[in-house]
DNA sequence: ACAAACTGAAACAATTATAATTACAGTATA
DNA sequence: TATACTGTAATTATAATTGTTTCAGTTTGT
């Protein structure tokens, strides 16, 4: 569930730099995915207050908050998943064994340190900062005649 | 692959607190899943000098190093994944948008910062501290008699 | 008022990733 | 010299992820 998080940064960049209304199909298409996807990862950033919605004609999604005021922690929230984790456990709970029994909720710690770190390390990050690491990086001050 | 990890620190935890050699059907069996599986991640523990093999009548497995000295980085690095990826990527890098054809590498960039930061992390962690935090935590000082 | 075009949501299919199973050659050991 | 291992590969089974399709509900613009 790591792309919903990928899906959704490239939807703030891109509706931050077209500043304009922009419909699940126009995203999904430069996003590379589809519409009913986009939707789904939509709703849960407009939960969030990170967007807003427009119904009806020429309606669609559009940035609600400041781009520089966005980081990436907040997406990360807004989507309720961890970077780091495990659905699959060894050992088991019931087993004599204590290693055995144990050793899955050692991990799970192991991993939720290590996904607030992650985390943490995300509200450095802000939408404005990736357009900026986009955009610049193709702007030279001569206008490219080096 | 991230369960990989988990059934190479618990192989590593049991082989030290059990201190003989086991099989890979011993491990299997305390761990929960299947003796192929526990090889095939063994040798990458062998490569990586942690542990040793034995083959033959009663040959098995058995710890290499100091289990003080061995951090949960050695074992990640050993196994060589990563805790923070995606393979899925939006967008394209043939695209002609700046952000449809940019926001992969981005990305991947986020996702391997991430990832070296979560493994910074593990070099704190030996197998030793998780054999104490298992087994210190069911003992008590006075043995039980609260 | 009404048609158009959107979101939100669900059900289903397709694809991909992960784990289990089986089998067997090679090897050291008792 | 038979035994019981590892190392490896091929195959099957299962689970997770992504894509597709459909439709009810809503708002907007004419």
């Amino acid at each position: 569930m790591n792309s919903e998080f990928c899906i959704a940064v490239h939807a703030l960049v891109f509706l931050n730099r077209k500043a304009c209304i922009l419909s699940s199909t126009e995203l999904a298409k430069n996003i590379c995915t589809n519409p009913a996807r986009i939707r789904k990862i939509m709703v849960k950033l407009k939960k969030a207050g990170l967007i807003s919605t427009k119904e009806g004609l020429d309606g669609g999604y559009f940035l609600k908050a400041d781009p520089k005021d966005i980081t990436l922690f907040q997406v990360s929230e807004a989507l309720d998943f961890k970077f780091v984790s495990s659905a699959w456990k060894s050992g088991g709970v019931d087993m004599d064994c204590l290693i055995a029994s144990g050793m899955g909720q050692v991990l799970d710690n192991i991993y939720a340190d290590l996904d607030s770190l992650c985390k943490e390390r995300l509200k450095q990050i802000t939408i404005s900062n990736i357009d900026d690491e986009i955009f610049l990086s193709h702007t030279t001050v001569n206008g490219g005649n080096t």
